[in-house]
DNA sequence: CCATTTTTTGCATAATTTTGCACTTTTCCC
DNA sequence: GGGAAAAGTGCAAAATTATGCAAAAAATGG
């Protein structure tokens, strides 16, 4: 096998398993593990292997394998389809109250949660209502907006 | 009036709806927004958004934002955190929206309300949030303090 | 084999990103 | 209101990552 396939190989494993924060890190795991290359060599495997560099919670930085399912296709993050049962919604401060007809509400909240936009704090429904608790110094036009990318006709529903 | 949350809902919206492969791209995408800012401040918004630097297809790098399902919560027994199913809280006024792992809200809540911290007037819980509202006048401390009573741990949980 | 082409790599350096520090702004809390 | 604390920011420097180029290694094709 190639040495440089070897190589690849190893890198996936380490990354893997262990938390590497920096390509020096990564390799001081490769020389302990055998391996003799550069800094730079590491920039291009990683580059190769399309391995990301994410801040972590711990306040530094982890090299993160890509998702196996991000093929060349454009990801479709959500799909979009009709909200149906959405028959109103309306401000006050950064709240928003939307109504729902019966027994609707959970399913419309839980489709604003996965979507999860910024501008959003997080919502509660109950059984014909959704409270939305927007985030602060967020327009009520931001939040119509954000909603409007899975809920097309948002703007038709606004009680003014 | 908060230019970093203003800002930081920018970046995501042109990460979103743009391919940015630098910190110096980003900076003159946000400028044309209006956000005047520099490229070292970039660099603190994109670790706390925990946005990541991945390679693409075509050769060049790309930002990529985190996916919203990879919040690794901390596995912690029952014994040591009676109040598990906690994964965040965060404030707007004098709300605050606590999440839950998903059933856990009416649990935790129930507990909240069966110590009744004065700070807290009351509650109400969906599936998987929690609405707390704080009396008037009572700081964000006085009502994490209230909750650290018999919620340990609940400072790391802030949302800032 | 040997010459030629392609791939891989190291070096040096460029480009980019991160961070310590000091200063400014905002928030907190009485 | 106003002092104290916390959060946010720019600057400059440090740290890290990316890449042009030339050389070494490997593959290709007589």
């Amino acid at each position: 096998m190639k040495i440089k396939t070897q190589r690849l190989n190893a890198i996936v494993n380490l990354i893997e398993n262990h938390k590497v924060g920096s390509q020096e890190d990564l390799l001081i795991l490769l020389e302990k593990g055998g391996f003799k290359t550069t800094q730079a060599t590491l920039s291009r495997d990683l580059k190769a292997l399309k391995v990301a560099k994410q801040p972590d919670q711990d306040g530094g930085y982890v090299y993160v394998l890509p998702d196996s399912n991000d093929q060349d296709e454009p990801v479709v993050t959500h799909e979009e389809f009709p909200l149906s049962g959405i028959l109103s919604i309306e401000f006050s401060g950064n709240l928003a109250i939307m109504k729902t007809r019966p027994g609707f509400a959970n399913g419309v909240a839980s489709v604003i949660d996965s979507h999860g936009p910024f501008e959003i704090l997080g919502t509660i429904a109950g059984d014909d209502t959704i409270l939305i608790i927007s985030r602060e110094s967020v327009s009520r036009e931001e939040v119509i907006d954000s909603l409007s990318l899975f809920v097309p006709g948002i703007g038709d529903k606004i009680v003014l």
